[in-house]
DNA sequence: CATCGCCCTGGAAACGTTTCCGGCTTCCGC
DNA sequence: GCGGAAGCCGGAAACGTTTCCAGGGCGATG
């Protein structure tokens, strides 16, 4: 039991063999039968395991891999996070949790911390991007690939058309006979804030559209208490009275199953019952969503699916250095569930709970 | 634009200054004004950035933090990573998110891997542990803390006592005036799950316990799902009936959060109302259930709490090497919400949503 | 039997950083 | 004006690993 660990030196001494020798022998390549045998024996012997720095500082390669988001608390990025663990650690790499923060010129600075070389790579879900930042990435030293939005060119990125996915929403609120529908999206300056918006945008303004488009509500984030507070908002003051008056709407579709379920936390409130008065859609579906009740109609952006493109495309970055930068995207579904059903001819009276 | 970064050496060349001086202007001791100005001038110009492995390697410090569970995707484990990041983050550490397995052996060979000293201290919170465990801490090379359970000397360790919580849940159950409470458990070979059986057994076994104690169901994990199929075979074959036929319980005692919603969902197909016809309760106070319907009546262990404690404490033996390991206890806290009421004189035809 | 070639081994360099140590200048106080 | 001390700088070593290179032994082939 010394005081500290065990080198590789002190492997090749107790072996009698050369640093060299030891080194290839653990390694597996070029070493005669019975030096490995012997090396192995003094290694074990002595409880050696190599130092993660040595190693790194020659072969220049951490096998680390870096995860950034804005919140890490969000589910959509816990479950990136760990569809990324899931298929990178088999090849030996670790992923180190990081920050992007809110702004852009934080994410910025992040990118340019991959200098100190602690990290193979790194994989990023910006949640505000701008020119300046793609540039910052184009000339990254190592090897970056985004989650959340197509890039143009030079870029890897893996995405989700969340605008498409809006319509898909959209189009299912229309064929169960809905026909007043508002949305409760989030902050407009965010990048799915505003692909989520031009969605809605595209989705309500095409000649497809049977429907009366109500409003948009802006929430202050992507959040429970946010959604509720943007539902109340939309729902006006006259319906604060106690009187359930009928909505100015049969139908929400909400950018993110967090707002969703604020909505219809909301709608509760007001004694609205879901999916009777007021059908309810969310984005993301995620397992908060999928347990909830009445559990909620989402959007699949495939969470989980990305994360493990994202960590697929890094790898092959890494272990291969494959030369094309590849744009992977993954196409939206709709999760059908109990937050949403028919319109009923007559929406009188179908009452709350009490 | 050269091809690799640019090094320390290249700063003290452009400087015209030895490399030792270069590396004190940076770093800021002992070095003359104009020196600090012409050294980092010339960083600046050549855009250099401290490489890690050359530093880990002379230094013996990664400002790497390692965080391990079992399974990452939990609530309770997302909300002590955000806390441990928040904490350590503002220090210069970065955390690496490992996992520990299921097993205690997958655990053992977790902590043996610090051996490779990638990381200078590890976080852990196992699902079982043992004895062998415990050795293998004591003789880790790096120091570890362990959020879950009081460890017996000699180790760091930060828990809160979560079968006294399971007796703050059984007792507020019967201050509402419930007599027949039931226990949903998960494994009974997890640590969390030993300890809340404990835990409800010393509850039900006190003088002061006016109830009947119904049964214990385990569950064969701790997600939704299997405590949907726990709550239903408590149920029995004979409320698989159509017929809401009375429960065998009026409350029931869940492991666990999710478990508790499984126990609701449960509740929910057999048309019995929460907290009308059952009250429930769970354990970790997680966001999901505070936003679900009923919101959840819950214990909380103070995830966040423990892990900005478990930062701490490794902050204190990374930065000062503190000497005496120290335990620190979270106090258990009942967060009462809408899952449980006061029990009706008449449990009758309270009804279902439809 | 000689020569060529292959496989294995050992010495040494290199990765980029911090820090010890010795020597220089400079400044202060007597 | 001189001795001493303090501050600042440069050379060099060290951290632990992988890999290039050269040399030696041995088998195979001509």
């Amino acid at each position: 039991m010394t005081s500290s660990r065990a080198t590789l030196i002190d492997v090749a001494q107790r072996a009698g063999v050369s640093l060299a020798s030891t080194s290839r022998a653990l390694h597996g390549t070029g070493a005669s039968k019975t030096m490995v045998e012997r090396v192995r024996a003094a290694a074990a012997e002595l409880g050696y395991s190599p130092d993660a720095a040595g190693r790194t500082l020659r072969m220049k390669k951490t096998f680390q891999v870096a995860f950034a988001v804005a919140d890490i608390g969000n589910p959509v990025y816990v479950e990136m996070l760990a569809a990324i663990h899931e298929v990178v650690s088999p090849h030996g790499y670790r992923v180190v949790v990081m920050s992007t923060g809110d702004t852009v010129s934080s994410t910025v600075d992040l990118v340019r911390s991959m200098g100190s070389g602690f990290v193979d790579g790194l994989i990023v879900s910006p949640l505000r991007t701008g020119d300046e930042l793609a540039h910052e990435i184009r000339r990254a030293p190592v090897p970056v690939v985004v989650i959340g939005r197509p890039f143009a060119g030079e870029i890897d990125s893996v995405s989700t058309d969340s605008a498409a996915g809006i319509g898909l929403a959209v189009e299912h609120l229309l064929a169960l006979g809905r026909r007043r529908i508002a949305f409760v999206n989030g902050p407009l300056d965010t990048t799915p804030g505003a692909a989520r918006q031009r969605g809605f945008d595209t989705a309500t303004a095409a000649p497809t559209f049977s429907a009366e488009r109500v409003a948009t509500e802006v929430a202050d984030d992507f959040t429970v208490s946010a959604g509720r507070e943007a539902a109340r908002r939309l729902l006006g003051p006259s319906s604060a009275q106690a009187e359930p008056t009928r909505p100015p709407f049969d139908a929400v579709v909400a950018a993110n199953d967090l707002l969703a379920i604020g909505v219809i936390r909301a709608a509760d409130d007001l004694g609205l019952s879901v999916p009777g008065d007021v059908a309810v859609t969310g984005m993301d579906d995620t397992e908060l969503g999928q347990v909830f009740k009445p559990s909620l109609t989402s959007v699949s952006l495939g969470s989980a699916e990305r994360g493990r493109a994202a960590a697929r495309l890094m790898l092959d970055r890494v272990e291969a250095g494959d030369p094309q930068p590849q744009h992977v995207a993954i196409g939206p579904r709709l999760q059908v569930r109990e937050s949403t059903a028919p319109a009923q001819p007559s929406t009188r009276d179908q009452g709350g709970t009490r």
